[in-house]
RNA sequence: GCGGGGGUGCCGGAGUGGUCAAACGGGACGCGUUUAGGCCGCGUUGGCUUAGUGCCUACGAGGGUUCGAAUCCCUUCCCCCGCACCA
């Protein structure tokens, strides 16, 4: 706190008060205890927020999400519910060790960041010691921000994953057993782009180079050869198995190549394709074995058979292979692959420089004689209609004017587009692939090519993937790794009941829950580094991160006995947590006696025990997971798929509420752009309940929120109209004590003596708060706070502008409004409660719309009034640009027959109407026939009596608005200015 | 490539068949208030026109359905997000 005080850099006077209120009653609320929730009567409602990483203190990105999250709390509080709202802490996994790791090789960047947040010197000393103090840091940073940001959360219940929380190891070795006893945890084997520096994966978020880039899988097919009087075989990798009918010949590099023996052949493959091989169980598969070298010189103008066709293919040398690209080896189809095509050409020109042990005339003949095989087995409309003998390949190459192996960018281009072009609209035209899609070729060739035992696997990269050790990666084959089986149908159909029957906002959020759990495969759920819970039945393993926090709003509805000293971690095991969650009595007798302790203690354990199974029973399932939407396709998803598997279907999740990003001052945040603004600067700057609202209405749905300083102005100028209306409030009570005259309560007015002003006041009151309502349901705080702040606001501050105000009726409205915007600016409303005698805004409920304050004409005279005001100012306008003085407007209220003519029109002919005796001498009727057909959808609202009693009495607000005097004349005078019914003249002088 | 979501005024963003030149918020500008600033009030913010009016052009582009489309259909271009062992 004292550093805090230190850097007071409030924005103004108002953000200032604003956080000081917070200081007030944060401490007040802790010390009350007012958020820790307790079991009881009343209807519970449970909301979670995921608990947030704690390798950073909260920024503004935190801010929205959690924001949302405390607003619906709020709300359903005042909704009369138990809410539960507790918030945990996660640390497993890699990011914190990574700090440490950081620190360790003095990364300005991370020390840079840490200091940001806080952060000193000495802490930072500390950290590199133990992941501990990092934990222990920003849980304090994030306490601190939460409490003085004015969450409700119930802080009783707050806990820290890993093993610094020894009770919720326990509970998640629980949730392993039975997954593992349910069969939704296997073993199995997984390709990963892995560092074999690290000797870890390398995840998108550490590579140097090579973000997004996959694993791919390549066929591997074997051409056999004769050197030296030896047999060895060639496995060429390719992408495209089918156009192996089409081979002219094999492509090596100018280095030397390993000989390894698998499955008792002899093999040529790169230095580097042999380490990969070992890593994708080439040894364990295959009994693969390194038997030596061969000078790649041996190998140009040496032939290989192509294993379907038969053919004798040479083997060149080419500048594009490349060793460190799967097997080293090309197989070599000029109709279809640019690069091919290029590169025999050039060979068949004599550009050739590797020949190897043959001379450069021999290889150019034999690359004539390749060149002469090359033949089309794709057939391509748009290049037949161009000619018959077109090649596919030479089409492109032709096309982008490529001239020489050396042009890579061009070439890849070429090579992409070919092979979509081939792919989607190519027709097989030779025997063996006829009538066949790209897709079925592809499949049947491996086959084929199966059956003749020279088809194997080889995974590689999708393109050059390079860790942050600068360490450049490839595919590893990852044995006995441990899977959830999300791949389980039956478990999927589970998940996508579960989804059916949730709320889900909004609604477009559901079809992503479908896709991801119909998309989920085998998962790997345990790693073998970072922090976090060992796997309860292979202890080599760590349980991943994100399948540890699947199921953990379970614990927070007993966390607090832990945390309280009730119960330790060994006083519980597996059994019991099977009576907590399935009340199974039998469990109960079976934990107890497992349990090494004293029959005393036992006893106070069982009734214990007991109590834990009723709050659970009572406080679960989570009503509301409230969440940002990249959460969907893992966090979410899992979150649904594990509570399917582990609990009754009465505990499955009931709702979840997803939300877009935060961008700020409308670019995205990142660490480049520097723009990712610690919460407790903001909070700092602009008073808590400013940040609050400010961004929790800047977006809803799945659209990203906007941080902007700007907008917040909008909510303070607003509040200080509730300001001044209160202390009008103030000031007409003192007056009133003085005079000894009774204090007014909403009760006291008499709604059928309140003016037309008073009327709309409350109509439109009454109205927002349904609206409001209806909105904060669905988390749409948006648009709630259009209708309970802006609109609300915004009626009060017109009727404000009355020269008249009824105190009764705007010490109502002021109560109604401040316990609709509670949830989203709660220090302020509390503040305001206690100026208006409200109770504390923790025991206020949500204020019922008041059918009998809606007034039926309230649209039409807003109408009428916008209408008078539109023309006035336009008239204002003309006038004053005319250069003359504005002084007094005179409102002609049309004459009464003009009213009567407007009801005629509906029900007479034009003719009836002319012709009529009481028009005849009015000057508007020679108008009528041309606009008679408009005249007949007038719609007029009020009587002429009706009309001008309404003018008159908005006659002072019009005033005000134009600086103006307005005199309103119902009889035809002087300087008539002729108007129509709901549209009086206007003559300005 | 696959899946999801979008393209509206100076900006953010409402609007999903007529009441739309487009809510609401913000910005800019002008006027009023004020010693001044801030706040507040009024107004302008596609073009032309006008004592409170009328017209034209507009909701990524092109085409269609309709008496009528920002809104429905088709085609097309563009943007954002996710695609896994990473939290």
């Amino acid at each position: 706190m004292e550093e805090k005080k230190q850097k007071e850099i409030f924005s103004d006077e108002m953000s200032k008060q604003n956080y000081i209120l917070a200081e007030e009653y944060s401490k007040e609320w802790e010390e009350k205890k007012v958020f820790e929730t307790k079991r009881k009567e009343q209807k519970k409602y449970f909301i979670t927020f995921p608990f947030p990483y704690l390798n950073g203190a909260p920024h503004v990105g935190h801010a929205y999400s959690s924001f949302r999250a405390d607003v619906y709390a709020w709300y359903k509080r005042l909704k009369e519910y138990n809410v539960l709202f507790p918030q945990g802490f996660h640390a497993t996994g890699e990011p914190i060790l990574g700090i440490i790791e950081r620190i360790k090789k003095n990364d300005e960047n991370q020390i840079n960041t840490l200091k940001k947040f806080g952060a000193t010197e000495e802490d930072i000393k500390k950290f590199v010691e133990s992941p501990k103090y990092i934990v222990e840091f920003f849980r304090k940073k994030w306490i601190e921000a939460l409490k003085i940001a004015g969450y409700s959360i119930d802080w009783s219940r707050t806990f820290t994953t890993t093993d610094l929380t020894p009770s919720f190891s326990k509970f998640i070795e629980w949730q392993y057993r039975k997954l593992y006893e349910k069969g939704y945890i296997v073993k199995g084997t997984h390709p990963v782009i892995w560092c074999p520096k690290c000797k870890s994966p390398t995840g998108d978020h550490d590579r140097l180079k090579g973000e997004g880039e996959t694993v791919q899988e390549y066929k591997v097919i074997l051409f056999k050869t004769n050197i030296d009087g030896e047999e060895y075989y060639l496995p060429i990798a390719t992408l495209r198995p089918e156009t192996i009918f089409a081979t002219t010949n094999l492509w090596i590099s100018n280095k030397n190549y390993k000989i390894i023996e698998v499955e008792g052949k002899k093999w040529i493959v790169s230095e580097e394709a042999y380490k990969k091989l070992k890593d994708q169980l080439y040894e364990q598969k295959y009994n693969m074995k390194l038997l030596g070298e061969i000078d790649y010189k041996k190998l140009i103008g040496e032939k290989a058979e192509n294993p379907i066709t038969k053919e004798e293919n040479y083997i060149f040398y080419s500048k594009f292979v490349d060793t460190d690209n799967a097997t080293g080896i090309v197989m070599s189809v000029p109709s279809h692959a640019p690069y091919d095509y290029v590169a025999l050409k050039e060979i068949k020109e004599g550009k050739n420089t590797e020949t190897g042990n043959k001379s450069k005339e021999e290889i150019q003949k034999m690359a004539e004689e390749a060149f002469k095989k090359i033949k089309n087995i794709i057939e391509l409309e748009e290049i037949k209609k161009e000619g018959e003998n077109i090649i596919n390949a030479e089409y492109y190459v032709k096309k982008h004017n490529i001239k020489s192996i050396e042009e890579k960018e061009l070439l890849d281009k070429a090579t992409k587009e070919i092979y979509k072009a081939e792919f989607h609209k190519g027709k097989y035209i030779i025997e063996e692939l006829k009538g066949l899609k790209g897709e079925e070729a592809k499949e049947k060739t491996s086959k084929i090519l199966e059956e003749k035992k020279v088809l194997y696997k080889m995974y590689e990269t999708t393109g050059k993937v390079i860790c942050r050790c600068t360490t450049e990666c490839h595919v590893k084959i990852l044995e006995d790794q441990w899977f959830l089986k999300y791949s389980d149908p039956e478990w999927k159909a589970k998940a996508k009941k579960a989804v059916e029957k949730m709320t889900i906002h909004p609604e477009e959020a559901r079809q992503q829950f479908y896709n991801t759990i119909d998309w989920l495969d085998l998962k790997a759920c345990a790693r073998k580094s970072g922090l976090g819970t060992k796997l309860p039945f292979d202890k080599e393993w760590i349980v991943e991160t994100l399948s540890d926090s699947t199921i953990y709003m379970a614990y927070y509805t007993i966390a607090n006995y832990f945390n309280e000293n009730k119960i330790k971690a060994e006083e519980i095991n597996d059994a019991l947590f099977d009576y907590i969650f399935y009340g199974e009595t039998k469990k109960l007798e079976e934990g107890l006696k497992k349990l090494n302790v004293e029959e005393k203690r036992k006893t106070e354990l069982k009734e214990l025990y007991n109590t834990f199974r009723k709050d659970f029973e009572y406080f679960y399932p989570v009503d509301m997971r409230v969440s940002a939407k990249d959460l969907i396709q893992n966090h979410l998803t899992f979150f649904i798929f594990h509570h399917v598997a582990l609990f009754e279907e009465k505990h499955w999740p009931k709702g979840i509420a997803v939300n877009g990003y935060v961008n700020v001052e409308g670019e995205k945040m990142s660490k480049s752009k520097g723009n990712i603004i610690p919460f407790s600067d903001l909070i700092q700057k602009h008073g808590p309940d400013y940040v609050r609202i400010n961004i929790v209405s800047s977006s809803e749905d799945m659209n990203d929120a906007n941080w902007s300083e700007k907008t917040i102005s909008g909510f303070k100028n607003r509040i200080k109209i509730l300001e001044e209306t209160i202390k009008i409030i103030e000031e007409k009570s003192k007056e009133k004590k003085q005079n000894n005259v009774e204090e007014g309560t909403e009760e006291n007015f008499d709604y059928e003596n309140l003016n037309v002003k008073e009327k709309i006041l409350l109509h439109y009151l009454e109205k927002n708060k349904l609206l409001g309502e209806e909105n904060y349901e669905k988390l749409k705080f948006r648009t709630t706070t259009f209708y309970t702040f802006f609109e609300t606001i915004n009626e009060l501050k017109e009727y404000l502008k009355s020269k008249e105000k009824n105190i009764s009726v705007l010490k109502y409205f002021i109560k109604e409004t401040i316990r609709m915007n509670i949830p989203l600016m709660p220090y302020t409303m509390q503040y305001f409660s206690k100026k208006m005698n409200l109770k504390n805004i923790y025991e206020q409920t949500y204020p019922k719309a008041k059918k009998e304050y809606s007034y039926e004409k309230a649209e039409e005279t807003k109408k009428l009034i916008e209408t008078i005001k539109k023309d006035l100012s336009n008239t204002i306008q003309l006038v004053k640009r005319k250069n003359l003085d504005v002084k007094k407007a005179t409102l002609f209220i049309a004459e009464k027959e003009y009213y009567d003519l407007i009801k005629d029109v509906k029900t007479k002919t034009l003719k009836e109407i002319m012709t009529s005796e009481k028009y005849k001498d009015k000057s508007f009727i020679k108008k009528l026939p041309k606009q008679y057909g408009k005249l007949k959808n007038y719609n007029v609202a009020f009587t002429r009596e009706e009309e001008i009693k309404i003018i008159e009495e908005y006659k002072d607000i019009l005033e005000k608005d134009y600086n103006i005097q307005i005199e309103l004349k119902t009889e035809k005078t002087e300087n008539y200015k002729e108007g129509m019914p709901g549209k009086p003249g206007i003559l300005i002088e």
